[in-house]
DNA sequence: AGGTGATCGATTGTCAACAATCTTTCATCT
DNA sequence: AGATGAAAGATTGTTGACAATCGATCACCT
């Protein structure tokens, strides 16, 4: 049926006609489900623990299953996605341990991300820092909450892309979603983020000073109000998963599947 | 085909089962090739920047494409291949610039998991190390060179799974396959590998200590030993680029996350 | 000769159908 | 009734064929 149709959607889907000379990324569909899809996850379209069903999503974004399949693959290994061999995929639901870890091993990127650029910090730095630092501060006081999670977000991750440490980006990036998912859905649950208006005044401020100590000092810190936060919200939950047996190498696990997929309700609104 | 067979891959974790109740085989011909692709890779039974064509492969599994690429993505998200689309997909080819952000992040990662473990420490962890670093030994007195390599991983990686930290260990993960590659290869190049015999007494003697202070100076000196006999080694080689003549090093991305890091990456200096 | 554009082979991307497996439902038995 | 087991429906896993794209080769034009 559709063979001949591919031109026209890879054409209008597409947003890339101003590049001066950028290297046109070539186009696969693959690539266009992992943005599209991730977006959707994250934006919240899709809550945590519910179902994604292959053939449903194929069709909503016009492809065969087969591209959607491998899309899927990779929002998986991002941690996004959690699936059981023939039985189903859904969104991740974190749990408090899940949260936990991630604000602890942000404490200690976020500070080898300063390390690495420390000696390096320039103008163009600082520029970068105080920009994202303003456009948050805008997204506060206009109370868009949504924005404001991505914009502290930016502001985070524009130190690590500072940091120019391949690895280190791409950790923070695979960490970042599973910060965004939780951070929406904290959002969602209690109406109103948290963000104080001048909650990154001295990140930002001894980030540009001359004491590393002081930066890892308000590092430290200001992850531990995130996190403590957090857990407070998390624990107020009744979902709980399962406790990880005492040892090390806990194998994740998505919980029981019949909780889950019967807790699956709301199908997947539209995706676009 | 027989299709009961054993292994299953959750998403994200890893194939470990513990209790007597564990989930079992669930078997998937992607999990099974991804094992053997990462273990022939990682055996070195192909060279880094050699190609991988998917049709070849597929026969050589005894599957069809569609499992394989699968994997292949996988292991494209691990970092242990690169793809360029429509085009082809290579062993990863690590640049001095990669084995050094390895071994940078890996001492970052490896004092945050003796943070997270430091007040756990038993006897468990401490016959754990110490078998570890006994069969390190032995691998070293045999002078059995790949095995020394498993062994030194299986050793510090015991470290990662102690820590009872998911995000660190996956992390650890991703890490060690471009380190297990490296050294394989770094082997292969000067027939003798590096690793003196008493080169982990310090790092287990301080690691079981009472001074964390001595065993964050230690795990700094052993990398910088490491890292410094690494690069000496890429240096010297970096005139003379592997047999198949128009190599990568230089940009060797794909289209999808990775893309996203080294695209950031250069954007920090060039203007905008 | 040097550059230019078409052609061919090889490889990856995509599709639609088929098979295996899981969950649920419902009839049956104790 | 409660437990047990078989059939049905739904979803994922797998396959082989087809289409799009890339790189190299070679004829052709200036």
């Amino acid at each position: 049926m559709g063979r001949g149709m591919k031109e026209a959607r890879l054409g209008g889907g597409d947003t890339r006609s101003v590049s001066q000379f950028a290297r046109v990324p070539k186009s696969t569909f693959r690539a266009h489900i992992v943005d599209g899809l991730r977006q959707a996850i994250l934006r919240g379209d899709m809550e945590p623990g519910s179902p994604l069903i292959e053939a449903n999503l194929a069709s909503q974004f016009g492809v065969s299953r087969g591209p959607l399949r491998e899309a899927m693959r990779q929002l998986i290994d991002e941690g996004l996605l959690v699936t059981v061999p023939y039985t189903g995929t859904h969104v991740v639901d974190l749990s408090v341990e899940d949260v936990r870890e991630i604000y602890s091993i942000r404490v200690n990127l976020e500070i080898f991300a300063f390390e690495q650029i420390w000696p390096r910090r320039d103008a163009q730095f600082r520029d970068g820092l105080v920009r994202r630092h303003e456009a948050l501060t805008q997204c506060i006081d206009a109370q868009d909450d949504a924005a404001s999670i991505s914009a502290e977000l930016e502001l985070h991750g524009f130190v690590y892309e500072a940091a120019g440490h391949r690895i280190l980006l791409k950790t923070w990036e695979s960490i970042r979603g599973r910060l965004q998912l939780y951070w929406a859905a904290h959002h969602r649950a209690h109406g109103i983020r948290g963000p104080r208006r001048d909650g990154h005044d001295d990140y930002v401020r001894t980030a540009l000073g001359d004491n590393f100590e002081d930066l890892r000092q308000e590092i430290t810190g200001h992850m531990a109000r995130g996190g403590s936060q957090t857990e407070a919200f998390l624990a107020s939950r009744v979902q709980e998963p399962i406790a990880p047996p005492s040892l090390p190498s806990a194998a994740n696990d998505a919980g029981t599947t019949a909780a889950a997929a019967s807790r699956a309700r709301e199908l997947s609104k539209s995706v676009e």
